[in-house]
DNA sequence: CCACTAGTGCGACAATAATTGCGTTAATAT
DNA sequence: ATATTAACGCAATTATTGTCGCACTAGTGG
């Protein structure tokens, strides 16, 4: 499982017909790419035709249907792009701090500036192509936010054994639920609530421990 | 605001035409949305069409896109109608039960049988109405749930003045999070945790009193 | 019962989205 | 260089989606 194949565009691979990701290829992908971020910028998700993006991108409709298939996969393939980043968790020197700025973060993403989380997210309701890449993608971050806990946890604020995934999620997710489902006016106030409600949680060990069982 | 209308299906009336609801409309009104969720159910998301719906309904697709203008409208519309069911929360006598019963039906809802719940929510990515119809649906359902909390208080499970919608969301957000944005596997045991992690959270104050001011 | 008209059915039409066949370009191997 | 062929451009075609005008049906009020 090391370095697994950067994207799924290209299709399953049956009678391998030698691939060819030389010069032409990676520049027309790289060109639809970011034709796509642009116009996701510009004209938000119900713009974002296979037709809008080919013209932008300065390639034939056809091109984009053949590799991409659909809307669904120029987004999944934007997103494992997004994947290999250099992007780090904040690091504030206490588990609230972390988390707070964390959630700020989230907040900007979803309430400013073009809608780009936003569009990828609503296509994974359509494609199940992006819905794929969009687990992976948020396994990746949420791997990479794990640090946040064990800094804590050494620094003492939680106690040893915290599932960590288990309170990252409790921190992030109310805001999330907010924007995305609830549809609730944009409150920064309320994301750092949430973000040190977790925080104040975790320290008194509510996600420390092996899952207790069920009561009724 | 004493009973506001109860569906969005009609545009705002303006020269107030004298509107018919009388026989046909309503029974054709029944006939469209009885086939939006048979359709839903059968078939997903995906091929909701207003073609699929219409001839399914037995009606004409020009009708449908005359009242409803598009898909979205049409899942507002069932939105709206399911607004007015007598559904209550969960009464099992404490607030970790309540709460995790809660989340259990959360759970079905979410998995198995019709995924009516999440084509509701990916049409409101799409489609302004749907959104603020979905908006409504949820605002309808967290409130009756604050009974829920109401109860604990009385109880004295948790602090006199604690955030009711604040608790409620840490219960069920990091569940729709899972499912419906991370697309991790269904896992019951999981969302009856999330319920405990927020009932034993509650229990010792953290979502009572008013939000303390940011730290950092 | 009759007059009025909101709402529906119908078919033709326009716009957009997606597919297909074929010739051309350019990345690879020799 | 040269041969091979993956990937692309192009134009024509088909499928899908949404709109419009007109005739007709059936609630509604008298």
């Amino acid at each position: 499982m090391a370095t697994p194949p950067r994207s799924t565009a290209f299709p399953a691979e049956q009678p391998q017909p030698a691939r060819r990701p030389g010069g032409r290829s990676a520049r027309i992908r790289a060109q639809v790419l970011d034709a796509v971020r642009a116009q996701l910028v510009e004209h938000g998700y119900d713009e974002l035709t296979v037709d809008a993006v080919a013209a932008r991108a300065g390639v034939h409709r056809t091109t984009v249907y053949r590799r991409w298939r659909e809307v669904g996969g120029l987004l999944a393939d934007v997103l494992d792009a997004a994947a290999d980043d250099d992007w780090q968790p904040p690091d504030t020197g206490s588990l609230a701090g972390d988390l707070t700025a964390m959630n700020r973060e989230v907040h900007t993403a979803l309430t400013t500036g073009p809608p780009l989380t936003t569009a990828l997210i609503a296509a994974s309701f359509r494609s199940a192509e992006a819905a794929d890449a969009l687990g992976r993608f948020w396994e990746d971050r949420y791997g990479r936010c794990e640090a946040v806990v064990s800094r804590a946890t050494r620094r003492g604020e939680i106690p040893e054994h915290t599932d960590a995934r288990r309170l990252l999620i409790a921190a992030t997710a109310p805001l999330f639920h907010q924007l995305l489902l609830l549809r609730t006016a944009p409150d920064l106030p309320l994301a750092e609530q949430t973000a040190r409600d977790a925080a104040s949680a975790a320290a008194v060990g509510t996600y420390a421990g092996p899952p207790t069982s069920s009561p009724g």
